[in-house]
DNA sequence: AGCGAAAGTGACGAATTAGTCGTATTTTTC
DNA sequence: GAAAAATACGACTAATTCGTCACTTTCGCT
């Protein structure tokens, strides 16, 4: 209801050469200037090819349209999120509950870092947001915390485990990204994802009963 | 950074007469309505005044742009979940975490109604989230939670006091915003919120040591 | 009735935009 | 080294947008 046909968001062709892998990784590159110093909305693509230094013919070769570029930048970044936390809430040699705070510190850090293009990105969301590719996309990091969760609350029942999971994970999430939107000195950094680690323990501690 | 050299957004002049009044509503209310039904892309001046049966000199004789239009359908539901925290958690009558929770449920439940136009209006945020304006309407809520905190925490030091009231209200509101960008059932908006309020009150037990 | 102020109108200018297409260049293949 | 395939180019179109301004209509009042 919001807005967009879902169009196509798929890659357009597959860079069999060189030069043209190259051109890629330029435009996203590009891509990634346009959208901190320029802002969602002027993010056009005629300023990517400028500043990635090809024709906007050429991007439009491998980009089907503009949110194809927005969808690409934002999905590496789920992917690095989900490899975050897989790294992290997997280590089975430390105590589930301390690798769980050291993942809010990782994550709301990593999100403080280049936040112009992380508010940019997701204010540009509803152009990628309907497309069906993104709705995928989004899910890749459930499982880890699903794992984790069981690892937490063996006793708990399913439902409630899975939604506090979840209530976590969008809690992480929803809230480091606007906590980032201002900028911030490390120590309220630090003392903010300290806050949010211990509101996340009590939750645990409390539906596990111990 | 984003963008928008913050131009004014405070209304250009005041309806002295009745019928002009009724314009203002009348843009208002067909501004919420284009949101809801087009989208904050689609959201354009002509449209709405267009479906408030208005002239577009007309309306751009009460708003100075198109941001002023947005920045108020926001800042009167800003005003409106002010009084929805005031109202409940002022209720002296009752114990303080049964006014959260009762307070989680009534904010979701409202986050959910109408959540066509929320989220329409929460994407043209970066419309008018710069202006200096926004700031302040932004805060407030803040005294409200700041003496519901000091109610329930009376022995916990302010900074750590301060800190949680913020991170519940932040919560709240953002992970509220993202579970309304789907459809629930209402079964969903209980259990849902429910896993909220019990990680409030893990937590501010947690804190407070009872 | 009639006058000044307030309110309302909508065609229009200036700007920006996404995406295409015919052509030119480079690389690969044989 | 020539034909074929892949890649690159960028001027251009069609559409959309915001906001203005010269003008008309309505209101409040004496």
């Amino acid at each position: 209801m919001t807005n967009r046909p879902s169009a196509r968001i798929s890659s357009r062709k597959k860079p069999k050469q060189a030069r043209s892998n190259d051109l890629v990784t330029a435009v996203l590159q590009a891509a990634v200037q346009v959208l901190a110093q320029e802002g969602a909305q002027r993010f056009t693509t005629a300023r990517v090819a400028e500043k990635a230094g090809v024709s906007v013919g050429s991007l439009y070769q491998y980009f089907p349209n503009k949110a194809a570029i927005l969808f690409r930048l934002q999905s590496d970044e789920w992917r690095e999120t989900s490899n975050l936390l897989g790294d992290i809430l997997t280590d089975q040699s430390r105590d589930p509950l301390e690798r769980l705070r050291s993942l809010v510190h990782a994550f709301i850090r990593s999100e403080c870092e280049e936040a112009a293009v992380r508010v940019a990105l997701s204010d540009a969301a509803p152009l990628y947001r309907d497309a069906p590719e993104a709705h995928e996309a989004r899910l890749a990091g459930d499982p880890i915390i699903e794992r984790f969760m069981l690892e937490v609350l063996p006793e708990t029942s399913d439902k409630i485990r899975h939604r506090a999971g979840g209530l976590i994970l969008t809690t992480m999430r929803t809230v480091g990204k606007e906590f980032s939107e201002e900028t911030r000195s490390d120590e309220e950094i630090q003392a903010y994802a300290d806050a949010m680690a211990d509101m996340f323990c009590a939750y645990l501690q409390r539906l596990g009963g111990k």
